[in-house]
DNA sequence: TTTATATATCGCAATATTACGATATTAAAA
DNA sequence: TTTTAATATCGTAATATTGCGATATATAAA
């Protein structure tokens, strides 16, 4: 198959589930560390800093701008990156509400 | 391809991202929330709870039990699963140093 | 011992992802 | 206007993931 069954899931788990899988890549998490160091925006340092084809990174790019973690504005000829604050300290929000759960066991194990 | 080039990356990166790869799945989420609330361990109430086919969850359980984050112990016939304190807690807190970064943004964007 | 139940694993089909070269596209620079 | 530089997109090959039926395995129950 290799499709998954998102109509059995709740929105939340499936929202859940879609943000986590784009962030479950290391080149996108070192995308958005460089990003994040910058402070400022970026756009084709990314080529040369990590050792991905031009053609990557700009998939990779349009992953991230696709759940809204980061935005792209035209600077010139180059496309000026940075992170989208508001979304990213929901994200933020989302994955503490999961993570920050109190997590008890009982009996086995 | 399809094959991702780790060892471009950090550990710290690959870790983070095979961490969150595991978990960015509706499924698995639905499986430790699922695991989460019934405190205790469980088995194949899985396979009820969710609609999937029992090959399919078994899965899944492996794939969490891989990163450690649960962890299955037999009870006679059937198995009983729980999340791992240590790991989890551990995984919250990679997670959280990543999320918990001061973001900010200068110029463009 | 036979049967039933719970899990794991294998093998496979359908689909998704990763990576990249080649080729647009767009705007600055010459 | 031509050239150069930065990105995006297309097409494609290699590989990974998702899901499931069928089957193995192991233990309790009959």
């Amino acid at each position: 198959m290799g499709i998954t069954k998102t109509e059995i899931y709740s929105t939340e788990h499936n929202r859940l589930g879609t943000i986590l899988k784009v962030l479950g890549h290391p080149a996108r998490i070192a995308i958005l560390q460089y990003i994040i160091n910058q402070k400022a925006c970026i756009c084709n340092d990314l080529v040369e800093e990590l050792g991905l084809a031009q053609a990557t990174i700009s998939q990779h790019l349009k992953e991230l701008k696709n759940i809204g973690i980061i935005k792209g504005s035209i600077e010139g000829k180059s496309v000026c990156y940075c992170i989208d604050e508001q979304v990213w300290r929901q994200y933020q929000q989302d994955i503490n509400a999961f993570f920050n759960q109190e997590v008890t066991v009982t009996d086995c194990c």
